[in-house]
DNA sequence: CTGAAAGCGCTTACAG
DNA sequence: CTGAAAGCGCTTACAG
């Protein structure tokens, strides 16, 4: 078991003080005019050594810890975990670290994980805000500590974001359907206030009225619902017989509506229908037939984040001037959405 | 901008020491002969002012940060994250925190976080060991700190895991195939080393051998290859136009299957075989028909582990004694391995 | 050019 | 029953 070694064992073994190794470590030799052959000698023992300064110790005096917060509902989700990938690729280049947490939905579980990143000293936070935590982070935000949401925001909450143009994805997506022509296009989204969810209903509702053509919008529930979704997803389809199409508001709604559709099925029920996904992902491409997709700019987003995040890490400025970015969305067609056949 | 409250603005507010403090808020207020009175003073305070020790001080003088390693290739994989998400939930039962990171087979990549991991100081590690880090690995148990590894393991290395048995897992899987019919079986599976995957081609070798049927085993490169897997995967199909079945040894082999399928489809030339996919994820219920799949006992695994990693960070006993548990798998059957049809 | 010393916020052996 | 003080391993203002 060997002992971890420590600066001051570079002192001593050199017969420096602890001062100028640290000087050197840290890469102020120069602007501390340490001669460069001693620089040298430190840096080579250190080396040979591979001397690794203790970080609890470093961060507990310096207040930073280089890591960084990063809460979403479920880092398992497609979306997410692409965003994820490319974050903490971008951090490392930059010497962070990112701690991942999902919070599952879960109001306690989302305050717990904000808990255990502060008792982390993470240095600033990037999240996709759950609902209700609004007054928790606006406390955060009040402590100066660098926050960046994304996916989602709070008109009325001052912070730095970076999210999609949700209301041009959808209307595009209408408007594909329209052209290929579907007329009864269903929209089955979340029941819930959250603005992005929100804005996709918007965008659907402003391609449908211009048409004027019939609004399907069917608000699934899904907690402290008498009925699954599943369930709540077969009655919409059973009573709207003459539904043609139909788009999902996001991939987990995409998920259950398939189900729905496999369950129908075995009592030869399943309705035919034009099919798009909001968050393209792998499953959507494999399905028979392959389901057209709204997709988020996945790359780009994380690039974002990272750029706003560095920036005010650095600045250090805590002027309330903040950044907000909106991307837009792509449409991958597929097998699903072909032009409508007569008859 | 609040200030962070401490140990000495308690001890001030109550006139007493911090050692005091720090007794009661360490639970050892009875084992030092705190009166109730002062102890439900402190605790009450403590409360009330919702202060809390921070963690990196306290590490630092502890040596322990209550942070257990994670570490696999990849975890947005159905079954690590299906792990991790168990795993998480137990850790946090006992009050540990779990940080968790993928290699994406890259070896430097693992390398380096084996070093993120030291260097954040964590308890115990939790590994799925990617091939090439046996070395590392070594070096890490010689230092005492609890490894215990699971889903593959090192022969000629001693320490505890937990696995599957895997021979078992493709015997069972080639065995249903030839029950319902099928003669000339494929197996799919990487060209490596790695136990796991020279156990699963066992299991599959021993249940053709036994029927005296023929042995049909590609093994895809994945790396320093010529040609995409998927290329390869299309050069075996057509070079070996009687197979009738094909088991994939791993889901990311299985998904390229589905793609070199697909791709085959354009022209017409997909074969129509039965497949049976190892390791169970959603994309196989949802495929058409839906894949028959060897699933893994995921909580079970989590479970085991955590008991192990648990005994080995309280009993402090650096004893030798090491724990292998080995878990059976289960077949999923599915539409993809139904009877085969004559003619 | 370089070093002695204070301090980050805790825990705990020791003393009373 | 309780407290003063050392020490975990660093960084950095200050002094020379």
């Amino acid at each position: 078991m060997k002992k971890k070694i420590q600066i001051k064992d570079i002192a001593n073994e050199l017969n420096i003080s602890i001062t100028t190794v640290s000087f050197v470590i840290n890469g102020k030799a120069k602007e501390k005019n340490i001669s460069k052959t001693l620089t040298k000698k430190v840096l080579d023992l250190v080396e040979k050594w591979g001397y690794q300064p203790n970080t609890l110790a470093k961060s507990l005096r310096t207040g930073k810890t280089n890591v960084i917060g990063f809460l979403v509902d479920d880092i398992s989700e497609p979306f997410f975990s692409s965003i994820a990938h490319f974050l903490d690729q971008k951090a490392s280049e930059s010497g962070y670290k990112i701690l991942f947490s999902s919070t599952h939905n879960n109001h306690n579980k989302a305050v717990e994980l904000l808990q255990i990143f502060r008792d982390r000293h993470v240095d600033a936070y990037i999240m996709a805000l759950p609902e209700g935590l609004e007054q928790e982070i606006k406390n955060l935000i009040q402590t100066n500590v660098p926050v960046v949401l994304f996916d989602r925001y709070v008109p009325d909450l001052e912070t730095d974001y970076v999210v999609i143009d949700n209301i041009e994805g959808t209307y595009n997506a209408t408007q594909h359907l329209i052209n290929n022509g579907y007329k009864n296009i269903g929209f089955i989204t979340l029941d819930t206030d959250l603005q992005q969810m929100v804005d996709r209903e918007i965008g659907y509702e402003r391609a449908i009225k211009k048409h004027d053509l019939p609004l399907k919008v069917k608000k699934i529930k899904y907690r402290n619902a008498d009925l699954g979704s599943i369930a709540q997803m077969t009655s919409f389809f059973e009573s709207e017989k003459q539904l043609d199409a139909v788009i999902f508001a996001a991939n987990y709604i995409c998920l259950d509506g398939l189900r729905t559709f496999k369950q129908m099925e075995v009592n030869g029920l399943a309705p035919k229908l034009a099919l798009v996904s909001f968050d393209d992902f792998e499953l959507l491409e494999f399905y028979k037939p392959a389901i057209t997709a709204i997709a988020q700019p996945v790359q780009e987003i994380a690039e974002n984040l990272m750029k706003i995040l560095l920036s005010k890490l650095n600045a250090n400025d805590s002027s309330k001037h903040f950044k907000q970015v909106v991307l837009s969305t792509s449409l991958n067609i597929r097998e699903s959405t072909e032009r409508k056949k007569l008859g």
